[in-house]
DNA sequence: GACGTGCGAGAAAGCGCTTCCCCGGAGGCA
DNA sequence: TGCCTCCGGGGAAGCGCTTTCTCGCACGTC
């Protein structure tokens, strides 16, 4: 059902010029008394200005203060799927931490498309945001990697304050994360509690984090003598659908004597679970499965997925806050990882 | 690890002005050429300052166009979480649809706190979008409502287009879901496979959509001899969390011969099966449970959740196609819902 | 009492655009 | 050839703000 709101009289919103009439004054005090200035202005002005605004439900236009400042209180984010869980918690702890800042946030899917970056890159610099922040890496083949580059730099030259979430590719700020060195303490544990045979279900092409993860996996087998074949080795889409599917293909193909599965992020591994079950295999028992963010939905689960936590939501605060300028968010370094084992990858005895 | 991005000379991004002084043009025709017009330019011209445009890498800033046109290209989007599965997917849709329509959305989160979003209204208001979308349902007794009605109105007055979505409280542009109908279609299939003996974890205090769930679903039941007792009727928080508290009090409060408890959403559907396999029941089999949405994830939770289907992206996309006066999303009616039965519900004979 | 000095209100000049309006030239028609 | 009509380029006004700059005024000082 839908209805059509009632029309009344059309009725432009309230200028600042029609404030400063009600109130009598001039327009260079009625905009020093509501939009903060150096200058002081008579209490007795403040206040008449002020009830004036309100009596006439001023607000003030965000795009005229724009350009008259130069400058304006919006960031852009670009994420490649807003309903994935891992970039919807980044996004979540951007807008947060945008909220405090007094910033608006503008967002974008990139649908995991370069040159949709790229094309979107280029729309949000209309806007002149204060800063952009870009998530989710891109295959490191990338053609359009270099005119991303340049886009990026330009709008730095003009002030804009660009930040990458792991995705260290370009020489600009970035909040990186322990992909690696989490990977490599997620084979460690697992070795540890009697896991030899590993598998690994990857990103597409030569995407950056999926990468790192998977030679950290490996970096952490060879160390302690876990094994991994290269034909072990599956790429697939970087979705639920895409884990789901190289599980199957790993199925069909026939497990032998694989004991555990390592996915290169939490949605991929929920889809892998799935797929076990499809197959009339039992996740955790007949083969381990472990993934990596510690995605929100992954407690619930069954059985629940052990993988590496990555605080995302600190992750998109992070992010801004390191543009914003905040000291402490430049001098944490990477973004702590933390292996989480649940009952996905049973002790192995 | 953080890297300053190399700060080359600081250039202000080339305006309108440069191109057209590069072209050898006016303003006007710079402006013709770049940003379609009515008006007709010599083609010579037209070359002339898109080559201008684009050795200046010149992007038109989008404040000063929106101050000129007196019309934005925005629409607002306030949500009560990003990082729900329910927002987060309607977000999905809402960009979808705005980047065919060439529209940019900005984003917010009200942490569904009434005065929270009633503030955000206001903020957001400054930046003229040309829609505003809200999702997520208010408590119908909130007191603020006469506030949010007024700010929304006003909005309206002075040329914005506001759409509800599933909250049909305000005399506004609403989407609809079939919230009563789904719910109740829901309760006649789980009755007609056999079961008889519900309980319902619902919302905090009168959210409408919950609110509109339990007595479609109610109503189901009282069609078909279904019982559903006031005491098994369990108020929590709308989250995962407070599906899986709700689910935990039922459970230590005695389930007694409860059959099926439907959560009024999925999130909380997924908390409540983790409550059940946390007290060392069987979702499905000692006590089955069903939802309400078809967020993705529950089609990978075990048991896989009965629920009702909403498609949610599809509701985002309807929600700004309806704003801009697409005829077809206005005569669609309420977005269909769909009986989904999966595993926690097993047929019970 | 004459003369700085500091304060703060208000006029006005922008900010980067769009678009109205003027006007010259090209073309059509008798 | 003369006149009228389009056509389309460019000047300039304006959109809603901020911020310089001007300037009057109330003090304070000798």
């Amino acid at each position: 059902m839908v209805e059509g709101g009632i029309q009344t009289s059309r009725s432009a919103p309230a200028t600042l010029h029609d404030v400063a009439r009600e109130a009598g004054v001039s327009l260079a005090t009625a905009s020093r008394s509501l939009n903060g200035s150096t200058r002081k202005v008579n209490e007795e002005y403040r206040k008449r200005v002020l009830e004036a605004a309100a009596r006439l439900d001023y607000s003030p236009n965000l795009s005229a203060q724009a350009v008259a400042r130069g400058t304006t209180t919006t960031v852009a984010l670009l994420v490649a799927d807003i309903a994935d869980p891992y970039f919807s918690s980044i996004a979540a702890g951007v807008v947060a931490e945008a909220d405090t800042a007094r910033l608006i946030v503008t967002m974008a899917a990139t649908e995991r498309d370069p040159e949709r970056e790229l094309e979107l890159v280029r729309t949000l610099r209309g806007q002149r945001p204060r800063v952009m922040i870009l998530a989710g890496s891109r295959p490191t083949t990338d053609p359009t990697e270099g005119a991303l580059g340049e886009e990026l730099r330009a709008y730095e030259r003009s002030g804009g304050l660009v930040v990458l979430i792991s995705r260290n590719e370009l020489d600009l700020r970035t909040v990186l994360v322990e992909n690696l060195s989490g990977a490599e303490a997620l084979a460690r544990e697992l070795v540890g509690i009697g896991y030899r045979r590993f598998a690994v279900i990857t990103g597409g092409e030569g995407l950056r984090t999926a990468a790192d993860r998977v030679e950290g996996f490996r970096a952490g087998l060879a160390a302690t003598g876990g094994e991994l074949r290269d034909g072990d080795v599956i790429r697939a889409a970087f979705t639920r659908d895409g884990g789901y599917d190289g599980m199957r293909r790993l199925i069909e193909r026939g497990l032998g004597d694989i004991e555990l599965v390592f996915a290169a992020n939490d949605v991929m591994a929920v889809g892998a679970l799935s797929a076990v079950r499809d197959a009339g295999l039992t996740p955790g028992t007949d083969v381990a499965v472990a993934g990596f963010d510690d995605i929100p939905t992954v407690r619930d689960v069954t059985p629940a997925l052990t993988t590496v936590r990555v605080p995302l939501e600190e992750l998109g605060r992070r992010a801004l806050r390191l543009a914003l300028g905040d000291a402490d968010a430049a001098d944490e370094g990477a973004v702590r990882t933390e292996v989480v084992l649940r009952e996905s990858t049973p002790r192995r005895d």
